[in-house]
DNA sequence: GTGAAAGCGCTAACAA
DNA sequence: TTGTTAGCGCTTTCAC
């Protein structure tokens, strides 16, 4: 049987269309005896309203698009987990998408998004997208980007500061006496932004404390999962003159270096110290447990769903800003041991 | 300046609306001449299809719910990164929402569902829901359900056989010569239906091999997470007769308890033997890596995928079916060692 | 407080 | 092949 409409219910109450959106809106007042004889119609026909048409009214959809690289890597999954109450408490659905980090997909994606319709804005985590990529973005699209980047001026960033938390990763294993520290992650190239500036607060680091940087130590690696951690600690664990400690780009990166080196029977930390970067759950269940640069995730979801929301309910295009959430350091036993 | 609509694209190609929407939809043959004309005007106005008014029309949103607990449970996120692409490809976008598992939440979102019209069907992973509250679900809504259950001939459900899975996990574990088999993650009450069909195929691994059961070494667990999995482990230990083996009823219970046993100085696999359910990546990379029950979840992600989708398109409302996808045990070095 | 009617942007039956 | 037009189901201006 069809779906009962706003019309049906109009006719079995005895009223016009016009009475019943009021009483289902709770717009205009409506009398005690008008609002009693249609709700008992809405129960009767199992009225509800359609989103679909109500929306087209409106000209918003209620839907915030959500684009990021992997679903399956932590980091995102664990900020997602955040972003969808936050929205929903806001009176949003969440739309998901991955792209693989394939490039073509993600420029495909903001480019097409603007008019569609069906999301009002987007919260954007981009893999394979450079800086000019970005500037190409239709501007009246709301758009929050992930991840520190230059901004633009013309939408939101929010991030942590990449270049200071991995200085203080990096100073936290010089502090502890290493002095071959090796740095799995570097992405050389125009959409390695993120990586880079990761780097940049590991020379940083290095200066800081008069040390030079054996450049031969910091190894590139196309994603930040398991696998390109493990091959990278393989590597470097098969030269002459191994590190005695690694900064790793992600926790995930860690966890796959961690793995190679317990199972050629180093002993972590003492032979080899681990730092990893966005701090999981996995990260604190590990053998041992792995130290972390902890972003405020709760924090990063949260000012990105208000600020996409705020651009979409602004009827004139915001200034582009930069939001830096906190971060800290967290020692763990695969840097510090059971001290 | 607002969008441009199909109508603005008629007058500036001096066409009438319909000849547009052939161009865009290619439904009826249109002249090359009359097509060049509109698709310059299309370029010139940046012109977007209104998707929700399209749908609208449609009666459809072309928009796949999939619900699941939590988001941030690897087995939960690795199916979603199969389940997307498969919707895309079908050209369905995947809204996503996350219970917390909280049965109120739960039962609101199946019942409410039908006529919102805001997603053509749902993939749905229930957590707080008995039969009853299922049974009670909407028929006409195009609905496939996650994870074993006894099938109400009304909808689909999608699963492995967790019975005989259990069963094989823990007759591996008999095999090696273990006797103090201990289980964690049964959940004796109605709405912990999945994790009794485990609890059951391990009991009947033990009647298989002429064993009896130590029912104090079956222990319940709230969530399968990791903290469940190290309290579990953790009471077990304390106990003057600690289990010599585990079947775990996920891997991030696995996981949990491994930790706490390593914690404790013992060794795994030869004090103590570990077998998860899953196959997440995670257990991969853990040291020692967990054996696991494998489900085939690419099949799983398809099959779900295929079946709701089916029910879309039909007219008819179709019987509910009972999938049984594949599943294999993995044997790692948390039970074999590095034999 | 309630009704009549226009219109959100699109599709598709019906005509021409 | 193309134009005219009536909706899809809802909100809301304008009258009463």
């Amino acid at each position: 049987m069809r779906d009962a409409t706003l019309r049906d219910v109009a006719l079995l109450a005895g009223v016009s269309p016009r009475t019943v959106s009021n009483v289902v809106n709770g717009y205009a007042r409506v009398t005690d005896h008008t609002r009693a004889k249609v709700e008992r119609a809405i129960a009767e026909l199992g009225y509800r309203p359609n989103v679909l048409a109500r929306n087209l009214v409106y000209g918003r959809s209620g839907q915030l698009a959500v684009v990021v690289p992997y679903l399956d890597t932590p980091y995102f999954a664990e900020l997602l987990q955040a972003i969808i109450p936050r929205a929903r408490d806001r009176g949003y659905n969440v739309l998901i998408d991955q792209t693989d980090g394939d490039p073509e997909h993600e420029r495909d994606l903001v480019r097409r998004a603007g008019r569609a319709l069906l999301f009002d804005g987007m919260i954007f985590s981009p893999l394979g997208l450079s800086q000019d990529d970005l500037t190409a973005v239709d501007p009246s699209l709301p758009l929050v980007v992930l991840g520190e980047r230059v901004s633009n001026g013309v939408f939101d960033h929010v991030g942590i500061d990449d270049v200071a938390a991995s200085r203080e990763a990096t100073a936290h294993l010089i502090g502890l006496g290493r002095r071959r520290i090796a740095a799995i992650g570097d992405q050389p190239y125009p959409t390695g932004e993120a990586a880079q500036l990761r780097t940049r607060g590991y020379r940083q680091a290095h200066t800081d404390a008069g040390l030079p940087v054996d450049e031969s130590l910091v190894i590139p690696t196309p994603r930040f999962n398991r696998a390109d951690g493990s091959g990278a600690m393989r590597r470097l664990l098969d030269r002459p003159d191994p590190p005695d400690a690694v900064f790793c780009y992600s926790d995930l990166v860690a966890l796959g270096a961690l793995h190679v080196a317990l199972e050629r029977g180093l002993r972590v930390p003492e032979d080899l110290a681990l730092i990893g970067y966005d701090d999981i759950e996995e990260g604190r269940y590990s053998n041992p447990p792995i130290s972390t640069i902890s972003p405020d995730k709760a924090a990063i979801a949260a000012t990105a769903v208000d600020r996409v929301l705020d651009r979409i309910g602004s009827t004139e295009p915001l200034p582009g800003v930069e939001v830096r959430a906190a971060h800290r350091l967290v020692p763990r036993r695969s840097t510090v041991g059971r001290g």
